[in-house]
RNA sequence: CGGGGCGUAGCGCAGCCUGGUAGCGCGUCCGGUUCGGGACCGGAAAGUCGUAGGUUCAAAUCCUAUCGCCCCGACCA
């Protein structure tokens, strides 16, 4: 393919509203162009890339077993009224009406349309298990779509269901594609990880995640250093404290501090001349709408998902200032367990702190040698805090969590009949009895994951991509496009690479040598090639590795042989 | 949805405070020189100043409304 008939509008400067290595540079390589906030345009290059992984995806879900269907993109109201999921999933859900005015959505996953399709074409176990796939396109009206592919509200997505006859089976399919996950991304050129998650809107009650590590990810998640065990931070378990119950010799005289306008752990810590584990804050929440106090060590973060799931509440937000003031009586910053009026849940490791600070409820004052117990006592003490690097694992007894960034680019999940139930997907059993279905189903992100791969690959001067879904395996440069030898060399090059089975980008454009060169810089082949007539009167050209610094001059004769061995050789990984 | 920022040529920006003929760099097109890591000279095309309304003799500039985009947070398969 010659660069000069293909459509790469590289741009020398970086775009105002990108802020991620892989937006700036997916922009900038001419892959991608917006069109709306969270909406692209992919370009012949992202469009190549695209197309690589969903290959792959789609070679190693065949490889699996299953089967691939094209789902419609408009779905009717009435299907999603099926399920409940038209109330509700909420404003990300684009929902609009056609000429009649009947309802419809644009599909943001497809659960409801593959059993709407199962139910009805499956009726004996004979038939199962299935498991049905598609890649296409999805449209989630994001709150805030940012980063250019990383959260985009339309994207790519490839989406497997499967159905069973029984919780054994949908086990060992889901198995079945976490191993297959595990080879996509492997063949993808991908550092990940599978971790344990949650299940949010999906429902279902197991599933993982497949991680890419980038220290730009937006999940964090923690691994333990010895067993296998690994989660996102939001379910991740945390080893009970061990310390036996603090001798209440121990406990000092609470007494109040004046503490002037100090108001975060950090002021707090720092005016009293302590550190901010000595420290407990009391957050307020409204647990379905009714204010509740939350309590944690000064250093650790509340989780949300735990503390919903211990409340058993519906919603769960963090209290305004004004509610905040009307719980503690007190301006925000100074909220404390002592005297409140409002159920009390405290982290576990509140237990093992003794004579500790908290906000006194009352402005500009804080207690010091607050003591459990003796000083308040909690409605209840629960597991809610956040895991950390550095915690104990909860799985085994030696292991220490280390914590990743990571990128989520796939997921999957155990849904037992939550869709099958209400929505009727049944099969006849072998005795002739009536049972539902059980589901399972698995989500890749396709554009999501093209941009995890930058995230993960790239350096100053541009992408640098992993073999298996660059573009082009290798770009052959003409540095001097107008020089007789030099452009039969390059196109001869060319040629003989893509006869061997190479896809060859050759840049044949009259520009100058720079330009080139930090165009492919920018664009990020893995394997470029110069052709240049300094190097040719030697019968050489320059071979270059985009991840390396170093190039290696190969005879002519060579170059060709030797690309097309490192091609493979590469891809195998 | 809360907070902040920005909308001026294809891209990146200045001009706005203090109203008076719309500018710079890159890119694009033409001619020439040059050309192994983002060349140089000469010439050219290209802008409803996001949109609507208002104030004014006069609005990119002041006022009001509105739309869009980005960032932080909330939210989030």
């Amino acid at each position: 393919m010659r660069y000069s008939q293909l459509l790469i509008p590289t741009l020398k400067e970086v775009p105002a509203d990108a802020q991620v290595a892989s937006h700036i540079f997916l922009v900038r390589g001419g892959y991608i162009r917006q069109v709306a906030a969270g909406i692209y345009s992919f370009l012949p290059m992202g469009l190549r890339v695209v197309n690589k992984v969903a290959s792959i995806v789609r070679e190693e879900l065949n490889r699996a077993g299953a089967q691939e269907v094209l789902l419609p993109i408009s779905l009717p109201a009435e299907l999603w009224q099926e399920s409940g999921r038209w109330q509700k999933y909420g404003p990300e859900l684009l929902r609009f009406h056609d000429r009649k005015g009947k309802d419809f959505c644009i599909g943001p996953t497809h659960e409801e349309a593959v059993v709407e399709l199962v139910r009805r074409d499956v009726r004996s176990y004979r038939a199962l298990p299935i498991n049905l796939y598609q890649i296409q396109t999805k449209f989630r009206d994001e709150a805030r779509p940012r980063a250019g592919l990383m959260r985009g509200r339309e994207f790519m997505m490839k989406d497997a269901y499967s159905f069973h006859v029984d919780e054994a089976d949908a086990m060992r399919e889901y198995q079945n594609m976490y191993d297959a996950y595990a080879r996509i991304f492997t063949r993808c050129g991908l550092k990940f990880r599978a971790v344990e998650a949650g299940t949010g809107a999906i429902g279902g009650s197991h599933s993982h995640e497949f991680q890419v590590l980038a220290a730009s990810g937006e999940d964090a998640i923690v691994a333990c250093d010895r067993c296998g065990y690994a989660a996102n931070v939001e379910l991740a378990e945390l080893r009970p404290a061990t310390a036996e119950a603090p001798d209440l010799a121990t406990f000092h005289a609470r007494s109040k501090v004046h503490t002037p306008a100090k108001h975060t752990v950090e002021e707090v810590t720092e005016f009293l001349g302590v550190t901010a584990q000595q420290l407990a804050k009391t957050l307020v929440y409204l647990a379905d709408a009714k204010p509740v106090a939350v309590m944690i060590r000064g250093d650790r973060d509340v989780n949300e998902p735990k503390l919903k799931a211990a409340l058993e509440v519906e919603e769960l937000v963090l209290a305004s200032d004004k509610a905040v003031e009307e719980v503690t009586k007190a301006p925000v910053g100074f909220a404390g367990p002592v005297g409140l009026g409002v159920p009390l849940f405290v982290d576990r490791e509140i237990e093992t702190m003794v004579n500790f600070v908290t906000g006194a409820n009352e402005g500009d004052q804080h207690f010091v040698n607050v003591n459990l117990g003796r000083d308040f006592r909690p409605t209840a003490v629960l597991d809610i805090r956040t895991a950390a690097a550095g915690d104990r694992c909860a799985r085994c007894d030696e292991g220490t969590y280390q914590g990743y960034r990571g990128i989520e680019v796939g997921q999957v999940f155990y849904l037992g009949t939550k869709y099958s139930q209400p929505m009727g997907c049944s099969f006849l059993d072998e005795a002739g009895a009536t049972k539902l279905m059980v589901m399972g189903c698995y989500g890749i992100g396709v554009t999501r994951t093209a941009a995890a791969a930058i995230e993960q690959g790239h350096d100053d001067a541009g992408i640098i991509w992993p073999m298996a879904i660059a573009p082009f395996h290798v770009e052959v440069v003409s540095l001097q496009p107008r020089d007789a030898a030099v452009a039969e060399a390059a196109q001869r090059l060319h040629d003989e690479l893509q006869a061997a089975g190479v896809e060859v980008l050759l840049d044949d454009r009259d520009e100058r040598v720079g330009v080139k060169l930090n165009d492919a810089d920018l664009i990020g082949i893995p394997l470029r090639v110069a052709v240049g007539k300094r190097s040719l009167q030697a019968g050489e050209v320059e071979v270059k590795w985009r991840r390396a610094a170093e190039v290696e001059k190969v005879k002519v004769a060579d170059a060709a042989r030797i690309c097309a061995e490192r091609v493979p050789a590469e891809l195998r990984g």
